[in-house]
DNA sequence: ACCTCCATTTCGTAT
DNA sequence: ATACGAAGTGGAGGT
């Protein structure tokens, strides 16, 4: 069996079809007309509207509309889902400790369920984070400045982790915060803390300089940086131009399920029609 | 017709249905071996698996495992959604412009189809947001100091808007920043950022007090303040005290309240989860 | 468990 | 459109 599917069951079958599917591990979704009870970290109920349920087996509970990319309601993972009728209504609660958080839905009418094993691969690869970013500012130093030398990444200090820690040209220390897109005044504090930081730990009158590698930065960033003296390195293009990253051998070769399917050729498409 | 749902439909079946499904605005689920391809802002690849894909009317697109509040991969709001097939294979691709970024899922088996009109009630009230600290703390001013007096709430500043704008007992600026949760040192740089801008406002000399309210603080940013010479309010209960909260039908309460016959409903069935 | 920070953050509001 | 900060942020990685 790999999919359950019930068409406007009975709340009672969908009451049993749903705790078929937890035993089993599926995920499940559910359309249907319901309201919603949340509390937790806040408070917020929802008034009665035709939605989606989605239900994992991690304890997950999302509530969707038919609008936005965030659910309306929601649950983390880690909550115990319980299903039950009263007064002939399916309720649905997702329940979860530390910090306690409740949500509740109540259905009017259950339209459709649906319960399907749902495993498999689940990391995805993802290019062009802060993480790529650094390995291109270790590759090519001198992207931060001519004559840079860095020494270490992630190099603690009081106010925290400092992305890229070198030396310039005369030695004297240079702290590098990356960001992968464009930053406001928050990446500014942020690098100024961690050159104050370095700044308390280094011999008095040792000059420390700051620098911000971003594709750029906002109007007031930019003036937060003047003011305490940091300097933009902005580098728009995170993946290498035309350099294919050296990754080759190292990173791209296993994903984490079967090794599968070449499936289908790897034609570049198309003209769908929708 | 309220849901469509097809069990273990074809490629070509499964186009047809999404299609329509566009075309009526349906909110859709579909169940499958899926693999993901995602360029945009990043970029991203995502092997073979059994995934639960969601396609709403306003564009937006995620793919789901069986963990996680995130989707695995996503559009946000406002993309276009294409289905075709190629190689006898279903492929969606939801695709949007600025900026340009296209997800592209292919299916290897579509286990199940249903699509629904999912509309009604999406705006949710929640409680016990930022907004109602501040509330709280227009109403009790001396929580942040005795003979606090606010005069102004997002007081527009060089640094950004200040929460709280007041003055202290001797007519001396206040700046109260709130935060909902517990704050590390990011919340502290933005008082500090507000603090130092309503210095340069003010004529020289003129002391200006920063204010963090929130629950509490770590380590490193009580230091943090302790630096720059900020003060914190502690305040952990959001939702005014006297308020009883939502108490409402929870546990077993009202169960008899329709008395008679017509308690047929299941009481107390639950399952958790796998 | 807590802390710190990244994120294809998303989302709302004001400029 | 961009900017700025909140969010029930979520999630990863370290201590």
């Amino acid at each position: 069996m790999t999919v359950v599917s019930l068409h406007e069951p009975s709340h009672r079958e969908t009451l049993w079809e749903l705790e078929a599917a937890f035993a089993r591990g599926d995920t499940v979704s559910v359309f249907g007309e319901c309201t919603v009870e949340y509390d937790g970290r806040a408070a917020s109920s929802l008034g009665p509207g035709a939605r989606l349920l989605v239900l994992k087996p991690d304890g997950t509970a999302l509530v969707h509309t038919d609008e936005g990319r965030t659910p309306v309601n929601w649950q983390p993972p880690g909550c115990e889902h319980h299903a039950a009728v009263r007064d002939g209504r399916l309720r649905v609660r997702s329940v979860r400790t530390n910090p306690a958080e409740t949500l509740e839905v109540r259905f009017s009418t259950v339209e459709h369920l649906a319960a399907y094993a749902v495993t498999g691969g689940r990391s995805v690869e993802v290019v062009g984070s802060e993480a790529d970013l650094k390995a291109r500012v270790l590759e090519v130093p001198s992207l931060v400045a001519d004559g840079f030398e860095p020494l270490e990444t992630e190099r603690e200090t009081d106010a925290g982790p400092v992305d890229v820690f070198g030396v310039d040209a005369d030695g004297n220390p240079v702290v590098v915060e990356l960001k992968r897109r464009r930053v406001g005044p928050d990446a500014v504090g942020q690098l100024g803390r961690y050159v104050s930081a370095v700044e308390r730990e280094e011999p008095d009158g040792t000059p420390v300089a700051g620098v911000l590698v971003a594709p750029s930065v906002t109007a007031r960033a930019k003036e937060l940086l003047a003011e305490e003296g940091l300097e933009l390195v902005a580098v728009d293009r995170l993946v290498a131009d035309g350099s294919r990253p050296t990754e080759g051998d190292d990173e791209g070769a296993e994903r984490d399920a079967n090794g599968a399917g070449g499936a289908d050729g790897v034609d570049r498409d198309e003209s769908g029609r929708g």
